[in-house]
DNA sequence: GCGGACTGCTTACCT
DNA sequence: ACAGGTAAGCAGTCCGCG
């Protein structure tokens, strides 16, 4: 039989069937069962010398609980009844876990182990489903499953809407009916969508669900414990943060609303209202409909235009995981697990879940951090002609140079060497170090510990096999090939065809993956935890950087700025940058492959951009006027990591900053000129009046209340917000998107004091406002460039500080002169009564 | 009791 | 529930001074 392609699959608890869920050839939806399938997890075979592991086998043996052993030279793979799951072997991997055993893959579920062991391919050609349900709003506040389910809708692929009103309000029985259609909908999907849905559609269906007791009366579709498995859920709005979150402000996006990312990406917005959702029902049932139906259809219009989950279906697709576990860990996990699994290779299993209230103070594990990029100490000041360039992925690049990895990781004198390393940098940070001290070092421990070149060295003296590629390199490789074949295609085909999408899904699944394996490797909670492997990539990765450094400047062009993989030049546009490069890569690679001898070299920069003007005002903290990028002319204003680009900065400040770096970058206005400019905004500022919306300072609530340890103006009005129940609470996780509380500060002089946007009286704080708010940000940027500019004096209020403190300084002399002199006084008074008693 | 110095928390950014 | 490096503002605390 040909191999079933799974929607999803899954296995019971304390059950050792597999459950496979699949399309016949029919397109019916039907479940394949397989029992033969026996769990395992290895051990390595040096603890069988152990007595107290040994007797602990032994038992479980005896308790038929260990079903069967095989040897896998340096493992054992021990057969279970059951997998982690079964109370049995949970029982035998936590005795073997307290003696600190090494056993291997043993966190791995039996479907798991199934899916990894026979490489089953996942069904990537899956119905989709849009979902949304509208709630009874009458009550204050949002409260899951607190009220009824007024209605839901449901938009396929194609754009075809289903929706279902409840017929009478109040009603329970309606309510039931109502979604019990949901679900056998839901079940006609392989994949519903929805936004948010899985903080409040799916819990409050679940929750309604219970109270209404529906998977207790007998005529559901399916039995309880089954129906969810029909079909997977995925939430767009998680998925969205996960690619639009971290650079939302570059881009442009206001938040993370449904409106918000349509009218962004899509030009559409909901359907406008200004009555309450239960007035709609009650008295508008068209609109209603029309509003219920249209988040649906925005949804589907949304997946269309970026492929939300065409991308989520591909990553899943190309490691073997399944849409509801869509983590990068576990795709990455998956797919290195399946890879290893051909290669005899045995991972460590992974480390327990560890809950907040659970990690320990001294925890040794806990403690390690983990060296990362190279942030070079910026040249600052006003630059003509910057240009830019980057290593073309440097991580994945480095992995496969040095042939990096924990199979190829020469353990013999890995401690060894890593105590010389740490003995030699000392208390020093190594951006601190000189780069040919560090280069001398290498040197010397190179001819030490590999005279006969048989490894290869990383920056943290640390030493790789190179007889074979390491599954880290060997995957790379096959990721960055792959990546280029579907790169090609695309190119090849027509923008906008089935085809283009599904080439450009593909790629950009690839370099997602390609770029995410380094961090799982600096992870404590993955299986591939390793310092001294995760070490050897960033710290070969600052090496290789400065190397660069190094060459560049022999070559006489000054580095005025490096982060992590970029490196910022002033250099002439009379010079042919391309030519520049080419040498700088010539000299990198003789240089890389002399010293180190790699198997295969890997390393290349490439041009960015290039910056007319360009200011440097600290690190991650720059702006230029970029006229070209990606050898594309182009004309804008760049700007990283300034307040203009931060979103808790205030509109009037981002306004005024932005206009600031435009007539220095733009159009080259000197110092005399900016302090003219900048007289007059303090003029404006401290006497005109500013709209609200100009002067309010938005920051996220990112967790509950509870959870923090202090508490800034913003929590203290976000608190009293929940309090009235005119705000939500933040639930804790890393793809949620907490709510933006807008303020406005009334007195900025101690404690700060304010009042949120929509209760703002008119009162503001004028010089808190024009000192922190405003003019701080330009300081430092004006100071920055023009460093001899006496930029302090608009500084109003550290001006009045200095001015009191000086005011308190003369009183307090004044009085100690004072006090001085009633001495005197009363001396020459005790004085001339001695002198009437000798009298 | 006040205020400066310092530390730690929080947010939001860069690669 | 993929990483580390960094700046900035503020709350909270400690400590010396009077």
């Amino acid at each position: 039989m040909q191999k079933l392609k799974p929607i999803f699959a899954w296995n019971n608890y304390n059950e050792s069937t597999i459950n496979l869920l699949y399309r016949d050839s029919e397109g019916k939806k039907k479940i394949h069962h397989i029992n033969d399938f026996a769990w395992y997890f290895y051990i390595h075979e040096n603890e069988l010398n152990r007595p107290e592991v040994k007797q602990t086998l032994k038992f479980y043996e005896d308790k038929n609980v260990i079903i069967s052993t095989e040897s896998c030279s340096p493992f054992l793979k021990i057969y279970c009844i059951g997998d982690k799951y079964f109370n049995q072997v949970k029982y035998l991997l936590e005795k073997l876990k307290s003696y600190k055993s090494d056993i291997r893959e043993s966190d791995l579920s039996l479907t798991k182990r199934y899916m990894v062991d026979n490489s089953i391919e996942i069904e990537d050609n899956l119905k989709i489903g849009f979902f949304d349900i509208e709630t009874d709003d009458s009550n204050p506040g949002i409260s899951i499953g607190r009220d009824q389910i007024l209605s839901w809708a449901i938009c396929d692929n194609t754009g075809k809407t289903k929706f279902q009103r409840l017929e009478t309000y109040g009603d329970s029985n309606a309510e039931t009916e109502l979604i019990k259609n949901l679900i056998k909908e839901f079940i006609k999907y392989d994949v519903v969508a929805s936004w948010n849905g899985k903080l409040f559609d799916m819990p409050y269906i679940v929750s309604r669900i219970e109270q209404l007791e529906i998977t207790t009366k007998s005529d559901v579709p399916l039995h309880k414990s089954i129906f969810w498995k029909q079909f997977m859920h995925i939430d767009m709005m998680q998925q969205a943060i996960r690619m639009y979150g971290s650079n939302m402000t570059t881009i442009g996006l206001a938040g993370f609303s449904l409106n918000d990312v349509c009218k962004f990406f899509i030009g559409q917005t909901k359907v406008a209202h200004t009555e309450s959702i239960i007035d709609l029902y009650k008295n508008n049932p068209e609109k209603f409909e029309e509003y219920n139906k249209q988040d649906t259809i925005l949804l589907q219009k949304l997946n269309e235009k970026l492929g939300i989950v065409d991308l989520m279906i591909k990553e899943c697709s190309w490691t073997g995981t399944f849409l509801n576990q869509f983590y990068v860990s576990e795709l990455l996990d998956n797919y290195i697990l399946r890879a290893a699994k051909k290669e005899n290779i045995y991972f460590k299993s992974r480390p327990e879940w560890k809950n907040k209230e659970d990690v320990v103070e001294d925890d040794e594990e806990e403690k390690i951090s983990i060296r990362g990029g190279f942030v070079m100490t910026p040249k600052l000041g006003l630059y003509d002609n910057v240009r830019v360039w980057d290593f073309r992925s440097l991580y994945p690049s480095t992995i496969i140079t040095f042939n990096i990895g924990e199979d190829t990781l020469v353990k013999e004198i890995s401690e060894q060497c890593k105590n010389e390393f740490n003995e030699w940098l000392g208390e020093r940070k190594i951006e601190e170090v000189d780069f040919k001290e560090w280069d001398d070092f290498l040197k010397k421990e190179n001819k030490k510990h590999n005279p006969d070149k048989k490894y290869i060295q990383t920056a943290n003296n640390q030493f790789f096999r190179k007889k074979s590629p390491s599954l880290l390199a060997g995957l790379l490789k096959k990721l960055l090939d792959e990546r280029k074949e579907y790169k090609k295609l695309q190119k090849e085909a027509k923008d906008g065809t089935p085809e283009y999408k599904n080439f450009k899904a593909s790629q950009e699944a690839i370099k997602i993956l390609a770029n995410s394996l380094y961090g799982i490797l600096a992870d404590k909670k993955t299986r591939y935890f390793n310092p001294a492997v995760a070490e050897a990539i960033t710290t070969t990765g600052q090496y290789i950087n400065r190397t660069s450094i190094a060459i560049v400047s022999k070559m006489g062009y000054e580095v005025l700025y490096s982060d992590t993989d970029s490196q910022f030049l002033s250099i002439g546009n009379d010079k042919d940058i391309s030519k520049i490069i080419e040498e700088v890569n010539e000299k990198l690679e003789k240089y890389i492959k002399k010293t180190y001898k790699p198997i295969e070299y890997f390393q290349l920069l490439q041009y960015e951009k290039t910056f007319r003007k360009f200011a440097m005002v600290d690190k991650k903290r720059y702006a230029g006027h970029l006229i070209m990028l990606d050898r594309k002319e182009t004309d804008q204003v760049m700007i990283k990591g300034l307040e203009t680009v931060r979103k808790t900065t205030i509109e009037f400040a981002r306004r005024h900053i932005n206009e600031m770096l435009n007539l220095i970058l733009k159009e080259d206005k000197d110092e005399n000129y900016m302090k003219k400019w900048i007289t007059d905004l303090k003029q404006f500022v401290l006497n005109e009046e500013i709209l609200p919306e100009d002067l309010a300072i938005s920051i996220k609530i990112s967790k509950p209340i509870a959870d923090y340890k202090s508490k800034p103006i913003h929590v203290l009005l976000a608190e009293k917000l929940i309090k009235q129940n005119k705000m939500l609470e933040t639930k804790a996780g890393r793809n949620t998107w907490g709510t933006l509380i807008s303020y406005i500060i009334t007195d900025g002089s101690g404690k700060k004091e304010g009042v949120v946007l929509d209760e703002y009286k008119g009162v503001w704080d004028r010089k808190y406002y024009w000192c922190t708010q405003i003019y701080a940000p330009m300081q430092r940027i004006l100071e920055a460039i023009w460093p001899d500019g006496n930029w302090c004096e608009h500084d109003i209020l550290t001006i009045e500080k200095e001015e009191r403190i000086k005011a308190k300084k003369k009183i307090a002399e004044e009085k100690k002169l004072l006090l001085e002199e009633k001495k005197k006084q009363r001396e020459a008074k005790k004085l001339t009564k001695r002198q009437l008693v000798l009298i």
